[in-house]
DNA sequence: CGTATGTCTGTGACTTAGTCACGTTTCCGT
DNA sequence: ACGGAAACGTGACTAAGTCACAGACATACG
């Protein structure tokens, strides 16, 4: 039962399955899945993590949380790909302040330190993994930085409407929650949106968004 | 003489003197070092690496340009610390808009791809420097991000001000320059100097800072 | 059914920051 | 000494954030 188990987890990193047989047993032996629901507080400052995570399914949100009690979302980590905070945690002693929190349910990997030093000192593969993972989220962070520091609030929001929409073109969060999205404040962003209704782009109702037409945003989004 | 100059650059990292001599000449054995004239591009956008850089002497200003021409100060890497923007793009092939600029000369050591690797595989000490250093740079963007969504300007400028002076309580720093640390603009610069001057804690010339109370300064900069 | 309670949204007045289009000063080389 | 470049100043305007509220809606509960 256990190696239909193992491979049932390592086969979603194609990165971990081209391993050899060895390095793969080598973190499969010590690893334990574990599931997160929706709501999970996955790290946070000042709790050092314990394990290296790779999430399988679901997703983490990872925010920059201020004493002001503003917040701004920094990216997030989805199935296939590692959490590179507790990895940091695990191997320097770096403190973040930064929080990770579980959109959805998560279904995760933990692997115990000892083995992850293993696997890194062993399996290129398995490095080329973690370097790649923390090279994605550095990229990720410069991205914030640009959008922050140059890019107009009316843009970046058009943006989000568009990569948090549902299938069905709709928007279910409060202007709280974008406002928390883009590090922005709910006024500022509810007379944005407001501004977008006028126009006919969006429809508004509590706590929930329909995108009428997601092209302008696009156009909004996308101009320089 | 190769002995010594080799002991010459790898005792400034403790984390490679404490290393096995066997490790230690994994490392020397294909590095060279490099002088990097100030003013030199050490990496830019689109521009791949060929090696791993240790700096040993020197500072390189990791700063964000923005395509309508603004930009900010992301982090700068000084002596003793490895260029973890180089090493991204070498260990997986991420793009990044960011560009490296030597402030002053630069001495670094450069170690090649495949020497690189292997010491990474072979040397413990050498995975926790540069895993250090990768989660120490994720910490400087998340400063960064939290910084410029969060944190009003005048405070900001009074700690860039702090931060680049000299010995003798002087900046020499234009207000574009001030914008740039910052990702403002020279005109909103200008007119918190200008403020700071009333109020007798700076004095302005061109091209030049003094600070008359830092005590002042450091207040602005560390309040809430 | 009505009312209480908490969440979500709207608004106006104000401050801070960024933009634009200039004008002025200062430095430096020839 | 003078011409040009770089640095700095300014006013008028737009964008964004803050503060202190006031409504509006949803649900739970008697």
């Amino acid at each position: 039962m256990e190696g239909a188990l193992t491979e049932a987890w390592i086969d979603r990193f194609p990165d971990l399955a081209a391993l050899p047989a060895d390095d793969q047993r080598l973190l499969t032996a010590s690893a334990a899945t574990v599931a997160l629901p929706a709501g999970t507080t996955v790290f946070a400052p000042g709790v050092a993590a314990q394990s290296f995570l790779l999430i399988l399914d679901g997703t983490v949100r990872v925010q920059q949380v201020s004493p002001n009690g503003r917040e701004i979302v920094l990216y997030r980590v989805t199935g296939g790909e590692t959490c590179i905070m507790t990895t940091a945690c695990l191997l320097s002693d770096e403190e973040y302040s930064a929080e990770g929190f579980a959109e959805t349910e998560v279904e995760a990997v933990a692997v115990p330190k000892a083995a992850f030093e293993e696997a890194i000192a062993r399996s290129p593969g398995f490095r080329r993994l973690v370097f790649a993972d923390y090279s994605h989220r550095i990229s990720d962070l410069m991205h914030v930085v640009e959008e922050v520091a140059f890019e107009r609030l009316d843009k970046r929001l058009a943006q989000r409407l568009l990569d948090l929409a549902a299938a069905d073109g709709t928007v279910p969060v409060t202007h709280q929650d974008l406002a928390f999205e883009l590090g922005s404040a709910r006024e500022v962003v509810g007379r944005l949106l407001k501004e977008l209704e006028r126009r006919g782009w969006v429809g508004l109702s509590r706590g929930r968004i329909e995108l009428r037409q997601p092209e302008r945003l696009r156009e909004l989004a996308e101009r320089a």
